[in-house]
DNA sequence: TTGAAAGCGATACCAA
DNA sequence: TTGGTATCGCTTTCAA
């Protein structure tokens, strides 16, 4: 492998030439820019990380700490994972991937032995016991997630519960007042990721402000799970004319079950679901949804992580709007049936 | 930050002591050892990875190049990545994430750059262009996967083309004789996944050596797909009792069908397939299934590079055997009824 | 059993 | 516009 100093050495210049040709960080002739150029090509030069890392003290990485447990949302992780890739990638940045399970220690590791310039955490709990640990850091971190105490730390997600009030109004424009929640799996509340509790308060709040009949349930995973969410809601509030589903696992099932016992959607129940659009798609209805924005989320996280490390400044809070597309899966009731 | 000198200084020694306290390259006084040890908790050292790249030629990561095209088997490549980094991390090594669509130029980047010691790469293809560039790479690769000219580069994977006659013997055995293939969409034959081939090779010289009438189809995505798909094998071999669908994606739709037009499984038609065990469970009718040992793959693919970088001697083509497991999707077929 | 010091390969400051 | 060189923090050889 050539080093810098092959390179001056093949060019007639010094190696601090070579580097600012490399860097840009101070004006070349043409002409000498030229050699060097042509010297770092001929030798198939790439300067050693390491090295550069040293005397640097950049890495060009950033961590993406993700949960590596094989449960549901897997699809919605790629999405994030696939967009930090990405747009690190476009920033001239790698990507170390680091799993959510070694905590506090795997990020203190990473950092303290500067392999990484930023940290990307996604999968942020309520009272998440690593955000304390963020702080002491000297690299910036950005969560994709909102705790409860984010202080001073830059964080980027859906605004659940904007989300929780749009997929509200949208039904009580079209006529319906009597509305049930299909919540997450109460594993999802019990770990207080905090996106199941900030929908639940959107969803709380508009319902009181618009004068709604609504009721919550959370939904156990399965086909059981489903039915007895189903059957909670029902029961709870009779002749409910829709349904507001927060729980992507849940859809398939829960539009098998109504099928099965006859109400049809849009028909007998309008359904409104906050779940990637690919899914929302490929239901047997086909579902008005609000798309949970993984790529922009991603993109917008490491483009804030960019921003930290050149002292730009950023929003620390970072709440993207909800947008819902109708595909059909709500229907509109005629004001006599009101 | 404190440095190795520092280390040295507080615990009264020299910094190639505190060195090899840390790597156990040289015998170290019990004594000695504690109070290099002792300072180190202290001053909460680390050492700096650059440096450490620099001075060892050792970067303690691994590159994993990744498919992050959101498609099918989403849930089976994070199982890859799972078991990589969670193996990588018992080695005392990081993972750096690439996607494969930055090909040959990304494994060369990192590569030549010294970000890694070693690559593991997955979707591996047929024809993969990215192999002959790996070949020259002064670091060693491991292949998820078995592409056509694998010459002298590690390769992991499921024994596919065995997999596809443990399914057959399965069925023949329980006395099946008229046996459908629902392979992977059209989409996957194109790119030449190799796993799509080595599956029906194994599937045809079993269906011959056994003198089985079998007939094969792809399946294209959807519902759409899966009812053309089961028309096509239905119409070239009528009265089949049995399926085998190498079709994660298919499985679902299928058996949808299957219900809707009055085919019981097994009863009317037994299903094996090929799939994480957790989408076998997951299905209406739980199916009896031949696993995708991903983790075991992740974590051989690890330790096959573990063994490449200290010298040690590796099987350069390990191809796992294929575990049935029997969960009722498959009935026998009574003597008479043959 | 330990220490001294020469690299490793870049960057960036100080000069010219 | 360019060059010389100290420096980054560690590993490892050579000596003692």
């Amino acid at each position: 492998m050539p080093t810098i100093n092959d390179v001056a050495r093949a060019a007639g210049v010094s190696p601090s030439t070579v580097s600012y040709v490399l860097s840009g960080r101070r004006p070349i002739s043409a002409e000498t820019r030229a050699r060097v150029q042509a010297a770092i090509a001929e030798l198939g030069f790439h300067p050693h990380a390491g090295a550069r890392a040293l005397a640097s003290s950049k890495t060009n990485v950033l961590a993406l700490v993700a949960p590596l447990r094989v449960d549901v949302n897997v699809p919605v992780i790629m999405q994030f994972a696939t967009a930090v890739v990405t747009a690190a990638r476009a920033h001239n940045h790698d990507v170390l991937l680091l799993t959510k399970d070694e905590g506090t220690a795997g990020l203190e590791r990473v950092a303290h032995s500067t392999m990484v310039d930023a940290l990307i955490l996604m999968d942020i709990e309520r009272d998440d016991v690593r955000i304390s640990g963020l702080r002491r850091l000297k690299q910036p971190s950005v969560l994709i997630g909102l705790p409860a105490d984010h202080a001073g730390i830059a964080c980027v997600d859906l605004d659940f519960q904007a989300a929780a009030g749009t997929a509200l109004r949208h039904l009580a424009e079209r006529g319906h007042h009597r509305i049930g929640l299909v919540g997450p799996s109460p594993a999802v509340y019990r770990r207080q990721t905090t996106y199941a509790d900030r929908f639940l308060t959107g969803f709380l709040e508009t319902s009181a402000a618009l004068g709604l009949r609504t009721v919550t349930h959370p939904c156990e995973p399965g086909a059981d799970g489903a039915r007895a969410c189903l059957a909670d809601l029902d029961a709870e509030l009779p002749q409910l004319s829709a349904l507001v589903v927060h729980n992507e696992e849940a859809l398939r099932p829960l539009l098998d079950l109504l099928q099965a016992t006859g109400r049809r959607v849009p028909e007998d129940v309008s359904v409104v679901a906050i779940c990637p659009r690919d899914v929302a798609i490929a239901m047997p209805v086909p579902l008005t949804s609000i798309d949970i924005p993984a790529h922009d989320v991603g993109t917008i996280a490491v483009e804030t992580a960019m921003r930290l490390l050149d002292g730009r400044r950023v929003e620390l809070t970072r709440l993207l709007e909800p947008s819902l597309v109708e595909r059909g899966s709500c229907r509109e009731i005629s004001p006599s049936h009101r």
